[in-house]
DNA sequence: CAGTGGTCTAGACCACACT
DNA sequence: GTGTGGTCTAGACCACTGC
């Protein structure tokens, strides 16, 4: 007698695995398209309709973008019309794109050693190399969010504080051409905090003003974190929005 | 010549529209079965896939729930395995289901005209009457959540405070077998903000201690709201869990 | 025009739940 | 066993894009 394990997996879902794996090889780069679905199809020896609900699951998975008429896509950070897709925060009134062009100052760029909870965090060991960004964005002029940025550093080799200045555009855009790292998604646990005299200077706040803490943790393929996060949001323009359904 | 209006609309979508009627209309209740895929194809002339694919769609929405081997149901707030399906505070270790059974406490639950904001939110006119209900949510014996809730007065004639004390479940569960209305979707806006001395007392909190402002519109069917929340969380060991993808 | 994704159908068969 | 949703196939046709 065997152990129960059903063990039963449905056609598509191997076929999602398989396009996973091509995903996660580089074999289709963020922004490139994809064989058509007759030519995979072909491919994995199934029919076109397997194909289909395999793409349609890593479509709607945030993976892959379809263009009728055109092809199916690798998603990706750049040239993506939400500017912002992880951000979440949302002026009062308008969107973020009406109060023209984010400002962003790197403050702080460093290589240091990996505390317990960071390391935690990134499924690293203490001790291992991180690469450590403080930055501020500002908004219509005014200091809005103060984030600490923590990576892995065998990944990010090469990232440096030029590289980011330099840099317009989302900064997982930057992850995906320069380090071939896609975000894929991410969590965020959100607080009430008020700040510490550091952090007052670079949001230009007094001391006692409530903020937001967002802590987020990004993942690329496989589940495996490749950021931590932590941001400070002043939220007396703006509001962190979200829907619930 | 006609103004240029395409106005291709799939199959599938004009039958997730009847099937959305039939929802509203009362025709298939929260937590009952609706017909079989096979039925509805025979209902409305069209092929068991499309229908599928309407359901499909209406399941991702959360407005039905399929089940293999028993039927599809109409999605219900009560008896769901989620117990909170709209509450995204977390304790920081475990989850809200170890902390024991929340302790609500109903504050106040009074009839009252609505005010310019109140009205907009709710779509009504300044001065029609809504009901308020203010509540404090204990955790591990802990305050923990206080919300003010506002109701349009009409189709919730007849709650009470003593309705909302004797009733043990989700509040939105209430709702739907109570007053027929079913919580589709909501959008919550997310801010810190300092407590004033009304809300430092319900909180037992000192002055000065930063807190979640999270305000929630809850939609029912056809996007008409049917609820202003305005909830203050303490976030000393809580926090507000978001998922992006 | 050819090529892509999108829709719709019809039928066969599988997995699951209840009786 | 019967009925439900779930998977898979094959083929026809539609809508959109770009050459």
């Amino acid at each position: 007698m065997q152990a129960a394990t059903p063990a039963f997996s449905p056609l598509y879902q191997q076929i999602k695995g398989l396009i996973l794996q091509s995903l996660q090889s580089g074999e289709w780069k963020p922004g490139e398209s994809i064989p058509s679905e007759i030519e995979l199809a072909g491919r994995y020896r199934v029919s076109q309709g397997t194909v289909r609900k395999a793409i349609d699951e890593l479509a709607s998975d945030n993976l892959l973008v379809r263009r009728q008429g055109k092809g199916t896509f690798v998603a990706t950070h750049a040239e993506q019309h939400v500017q912002y897709r992880f951000l979440k925060l949302a002026p009062d009134t308008g969107n973020l794109d009406s109060e023209g062009p984010s400002q962003r100052e790197i403050v702080d760029c460093k290589r240091l050693r990996a505390t317990a909870d960071i390391a935690r965090a990134l499924a690293l060991r203490s001790g291992d190399p991180v690469l450590q960004v403080r930055r501020v964005l500002s908004f219509a002029g005014a200091p809005t969010i103060l984030e600490d940025i923590w990576l892995p550093g065998n990944p990010f080799k090469g990232l440096t504080a030029e590289r980011l200045s330099a840099y317009h555009g989302p900064m997982y855009a930057l992850f995906e051409t320069e380090f071939g790292v896609r975000m894929v998604r991410a969590e965020e646990k959100i607080r009430a905090v008020l700040p510490d005299a550091t952090q007052q200077k670079l949001l230009q706040v007094a001391s006692g003003t409530p903020l937001l803490s967002v802590e987020r943790v990004a993942y690329t393929y496989n589940d495996t974190p490749m950021e931590l996060r932590r941001g400070l949001y002043r939220t007396e323009k703006h509001h962190y929005h979200n829907a619930l359904s």
